[in-house]
RNA sequence: UGGCCCGUGGUGUAAUUGGCAACACACCUGGUUUUGGUCCAGGCAUUCCAAGUUCGAGUCUUGGCGGGCCAGCCA
């Protein structure tokens, strides 16, 4: 039966491009992403790179990586690479479809001049600051360069010079002719090349001028071909210059549309503030865990269809948008319930003595691997009479809501014993160093055999067996959810979380994860989502906390502490 | 007395030609549970304001108000 299924809504941007197929504008969809290499990419990035990607596949067409390498005073080798790979271990491939607005450079100088030609673009003499004047403010209109109506003949032979390395840094520039009235500052005879006398990472030092954005960008788009140039709501000032350009040179014509940017809350996103959290030493580097980066989420453990789902959830509008990190977060703990194995793992350790279970005795009891996922099989862990427990699972004076260990108390060992606990060890300060329990050997697995019932299932992993490890905590970077909105002349920095990362280094965890190789993933059963980090090496273990597990006692004691 | 864009729960996104404001996250209740996880059930909005058109407005009109972007030889 084909009923009226209740249709997927058509974001705005896929709105428009439908419309195109259907007026014949298009003939079929070619995308494209286009990082400048200045840095690594970020989760805004991803947003637009699930858009651009999804939008060829959805519609037939393809998508084309370009890099958009017109600044080599900011451009690196270093930066392709690593968007390359963060592209791949996303998901997306550009099949060869790789170009450079660099290749475009020749065929770009000849457009100039072609604009020259027409009386369209001249050659300006005046200072950066002289230029700056002449444009006007926001408010009133700009004033003509004395140079505006140079003889094409002129400008042909200064634009050739500049070309040929003739003048300084600085000395002229090559300007588009439009409208130095135009309320749209952006057609106030736009600069389209500048002298930079700068060895570009691909074409090393055969340029002495590199030309704007605003004249790379829809020209590479026009050369190869694309049809929907998506971009950020900032660009939507420059579309009427983009499509001039366009039409001046009467080439093809795509169609740029603008979508807002993502911003993640607690995060930055630009890449100058990201720059300056790593030069500045906030965090250890573009890919620290904590960052909002690509190469920052893989290393955290971020699976990449988590950051796709998130991707495509947020949606495509116009309206300004912060995504608050719990919904990537969901995300992450979605795809991570299905795919991890579980494991016990203690963190902050609480030594347990179980006086009543034989000195030299080990168990080896039956565990799941991972009740989601039959397939994964179930384990041994070993069990004796010391273990540990984790210390936020022992209270020696509960509050009403909480229902783990304490003094007298039954709880469960997850698949192992009931225990009791009978005594509570302290140091001379008052400090408690272990518990003194006793077990249930009626209770194996779990189970009493009078069916009575305990409260609580805690983790727990054996003395004697367990597997010494470092635990890389990761919290909120920024405490302020917007951390560019400061208040009066404040930093932004002023927000960073100086409890973003809090490193534990004895940390314990059951030996079934000896030898776990670096992006190795597990649930701690009870805590959350681990993985092994590469800075891991001999035989003690590093791992990242990806994401907690949700935490209703965590909320629970939220709440009680602020009534 | 510049131009362009945008206003729907705490957050993000929906709502056929105007026709009962939907989904997800977060939060709150309760149920199941050998993870206080997962899962299940339920709760949580007079659509920025005002006037108008209409039997009927989140959708249309007008006027306000609020927010974002733009004055790089950055992208």
């Amino acid at each position: 039966m084909t009923t009226a299924e209740p249709r997927p809504s058509l974001d705005f941007v896929r709105t428009a491009i439908e419309d195109d197929l259907k007026q014949g504008r298009f003939p079929g969809v070619v995308t494209r992403f286009p990082p400048e290499p200045n840095g690594y990419l970020h989760v805004g990035h991803a947003k637009s790179i699930c858009l651009n990607f999804t939008l060829a596949a959805q519609y037939g067409g393809k998508c084309h990586l370009r890099f958009d390498d017109t600044n080599p005073t900011r451009e690196e080798q270093r930066y392709i690479d690593a968007i390359k790979e963060d592209i791949r271990w996303l998901g997306f491939n550009w099949d060869g479809n790789e170009f450079y607005a660099s290749d475009y450079f020749e065929q770009l100088y000849a457009w100039a001049v072609q604009l020259i030609d027409a009386g369209l673009a001249y050659v300006d003499d005046l200072s950066l600051e002289e230029i700056r004047q002449h444009r006007g403010t926001l408010t009133t209109p700009g004033r003509p360069s004395p140079h505006r109506d140079r003889p094409v003949e002129e400008n042909l032979d200064l634009f050739r010079k500049m070309r040929d390395g003739a003048y300084e840094n600085g000395a002229r520039v090559l300007r588009a002719k439009i409208d130095m009235a135009s309320p749209n500052i952006n057609l106030r005879d736009p600069v389209m090349y500048r002298i930079l006398k700068a060895k570009h990472h691909r074409t090393g030092e055969t340029w002495s001028i590199y030309p704007m954005y605003d004249w790379a960008h829809g020209q590479s788009d026009a050369l190869e071909g694309i049809t929907h140039s998506v971009c950020t709501l900032e660009f939507e000032d420059h579309r009427p210059l983009y499509d001039w350009f366009i039409r001046a040179l009467a080439i093809h014509h795509p169609r740029q549309i603008e979508f807002a940017r993502l911003n993640l809350s607690h995060t930055v996103m630009s890449k100058r503030k990201l720059l300056e959290l790593v030069n500045e030493n906030h965090v250890a580097g573009w890919d620290d865990p904590r960052m909002p980066t690509i190469s920052a989420m893989r290393r955290r453990g971020y699976p990449p269809e988590a950051i796709r789902a998130f991707a495509e959830g947020v949606g495509v509008t116009k309206r300004q948008q912060t995504v608050s990190i719990a919904l990537l977060e969901h995300h992450v703990r979605e795809h991570l319930n299905k795919s991890s194995p579980r494991v016990m793992g203690v963190i902050k350790p609480l030594k347990v003595v179980i006086e009543n279970y034989p000195e030299d005795q080990t168990d080896e009891l039956d565990a799941v691997n991972n009740p989601e996922d039959e397939s994964a099989g179930t384990r041994q862990v070993p069990f004796g009479r010391e273990i540990y427990i984790e210390q936020d699972d022992f209270m020696e004076d509960p509050p009403r809501k909480f229902f783990r260990l304490a003094p007298g108390r039954e709880v469960r060992l997850r698949y192992a014993y009931l225990v009791t606990c009978t005594d509570v060890v302290k140091d001379a300060s008052g400090n408690i160093t272990e518990l003194r329990c006793t077990y249930d050997p009626e209770s194996r697995g779990g189970n009493a055999p009078d069916g009575r019932k305990v409260k609580a299932t805690l983790h727990w992993v054996s003395a004697k067996h367990g597997l010494g490890a470092e635990v890389r905590e990761y919290n909120a970077l920024f405490t302020r959810e917007d951390p560019g909105d400061v208040p009066e002349d404040g930093d932004w920095r002023e927000s960073i979380n100086p409890e973003s990362l809090n490193v534990v280094r004895q940390a314990i965890i059951e030996p079934s994860v000896r030898g776990a190789a670096p992006g190795t993933q597990y649930q701690f059963e009870r805590i959350g989502y681990f993985c092994v980090d590469p800075d891991t090496t001999g035989d003690t273990l590093i791992f990242n906390r990806t994401v907690t597990l949700r935490d209703a006692w965590a909320n629970i004691k939220k709440r009680e502490g602020n009534a």
